[in-house]
DNA sequence: TTTTAGCACTCTTTAGGTATGATTGCTAAC
DNA sequence: GTTAGCAATCATACCTAAAGAGTGCTAAAA
């Protein structure tokens, strides 16, 4: 447990290391931090924080930098998750104001707000398939070889999908194939439809298996590949002096380029609605000089998909945590101006 | 104009910078270009093409670099446009048979296999707007108030969009929506969406004012929006030596941010199938390190969408347009194996 | 007991200086 | 027209020295 004195010294290695990417000296928190204490006192307070493991030096007389844990600590019990201004405050509302029609479009409204406000790469993927029942099947004929399948789910988003034939297809069968969609699938979850659709489909429809099959293929695919993530402000980390290592800077475009990478970590266990994870928290080793927040994106109790902010460790996570959770509770209403 | 020799200097020096990266010596290419000279008299020729303008120096005694003028001069006389092996063609062919269902997906294939082939970050856009003729628009009703407009235009693109409602709306008016858009835009260029469509659909069905205007917007909207660009192979240009400089890759990460700059790039002249465009030569500043090659997709007269790599100016000019002219063969049955 | 002044020590950063090696341009010979 | 030979040029790597920032520790002050 750490005293006062050294909660408030850890602060303030914290809060001037993420505003100057430079090791702070004992001298630079006495002039700044309203810390009244000699260089020297501050020195010692240093020298046990460095000992119990929240901080680190870069070379032996150098200023500290934030340990991971140091970071932890920050995290966890330092922050101020109001550190909002007026002008950001005006800025995010003005932005979810914007009118839209489709549950991924305001995910993607979000994540662009709160990178625009936080200056952070933001990452945002829809909500889960697991997540979202079947409220309806429809099939539309848009020729006479093609039909489009559309998905409604309770949380109101809509999936879409061409299916192509290599024969004819008649109304009636688009009209059969409806029918017996919804009989089997209705009120189900999505993720059903990535299961063994065919077996218990087939049986009942075996008359018409070379209508039934592009059908399944296509919306099994249409599924999966709805799992997209949409990328915000890649350019934006491009400025932070972290990314004048070649070598954090290489990791970067890749950690961004990898998909599966991506997914993973948006996807990541959700204990809070809110989640932090500091370098060497994150499971893959790619990501050991980033951290992550990742923001589960909720209206009532509607899933809405999951926002991702990627950063330096050396991240501004007040700020990206006021952003997230003002933001959360502006959707939900819950705004006493 | 060069004589053969000139020529043949000239090219060994693009082809051998494009190799390494490093300006070539006038050794360098006595022994691994079979010019059967003397350094001396490469080095004579070398300062004549330098007179001329198709090399560069770094520096007073540093070996040669292909000026843009030199770059320009090789991809024009010198290339050898059939610069792909077996193993290419294999991958290419076994790429290209993938089934997809829709046009977008197979310029986006197409995209990825260029890339992959070549190493190089692909761009690529669906077909314009002005090129395609709306071949049918249908109006289905998903809800009370929601429906789904679904353009289908003569090159097989399909485009859909979601318009909600805050009034109940009935089947009746779908119908007559259907029934008006129909009669107006049919065998129209979809860039018609764009223009005053109030002007001439209102007139005739003021009487729904409320349920045809959010129609109009968001169907204005999606076409709008579908001009999207799709990229590929971020990671592979930090693998390039022209990546080491913070700047280069800098500027990379925000040209590719910039989605207008993109727009742009693959929307400029085509005055041939393939263009190719060395670092000054585009438009744009930031554009200035790097070379672009764009290639109108196009299956028999059908326009598919435009793709681009974006490379160093030191690009592999002579695959990537081989690469390029045998998927538009392959396309378009033209192979004879 | 806590805080602070003072100072030696450590390490980074910058600048300058030198040696090395690659490559050219030029001259004169072939 | 071609080539050998050689001085001149410049990048690069490596070394050293000096300056500056910051620490750790000791002993004195509060």
């Amino acid at each position: 447990m750490l005293d006062d004195r050294k909660k408030r010294v850890l602060q303030a290695i914290v809060e001037e290391y993420i505003n100057t990417a430079e090791p702070v000296s004992s001298n630079a928190l006495t002039k700044s931090y309203g810390l009244n204490y000699s260089s020297a006192t501050i020195r010692n307070e240093m020298a046990d924080l460095e000992k119990s493991g929240y901080l680190d030096k870069t070379h032996t007389s150098s200023g500290r930098i934030p340990s991971e844990k140091g970071y932890r600590y920050y995290v966890d019990e330092l922050i101020n998750d109001n550190d909002i201004s007026i002008e950001e405050i005006k800025y995010i509302s003005s932005k979810l104001e914007t009118k839209v029609n489709e549950i991924e479009d305001l995910t993607k409204l979000t994540a662009t707000t709160i990178s625009e406000v936080t200056h952070y790469t933001t990452l945002s993927i829809g909500p889960k398939n697991d997540e979202q029942l079947i409220e309806e099947i429809k099939f539309v004929q848009l020729g006479s070889r093609m039909i489009m399948a559309v998905i409604l789910t309770d949380n109101g988003l809509v999936k879409e999908t061409i299916i192509k034939f290599d024969e004819d297809i008649t109304a009636k069968q688009v009209e059969t194939v409806n029918y017996m969609f919804n009989q089997k699938l209705k009120g189900k979850p999505l993720e059903t439809i990535k299961g063994p659709l065919e077996d218990y489909l087939f049986d009942e429809m075996s008359y018409s298996v070379n209508v039934i099959k592009p059908i399944i293929e296509q919306i099994k695919k249409a599924i999966a590949e709805d799992e997209k993530i949409f990328l915000e402000g890649a350019n934006k980390s491009f400025d932070l002096p972290e990314f004048n290592s070649l070598e954090v800077a290489k990791n970067f475009v890749n950690v961004l380029d990898t998909k599966e990478l991506m997914e993973d970590m948006l996807n990541s266990g959700f204990a809070q609605d809110i989640n932090v994870y500091i370098g060497n928290e994150n499971e893959k080793e790619e990501l050991k000089d980033f951290s992550i927040v990742t923001f589960k994106h909720k209206v009532g109790n509607k899933d809405l998909g999951t926002i991702g902010i990627i950063g330096p460790k050396r991240m501004d996570y007040s700020k990206v945590i006021s952003v997230m959770k003002y933001i959360s509770k502006k959707l939900n209403g819950n705004i006493e101006e």
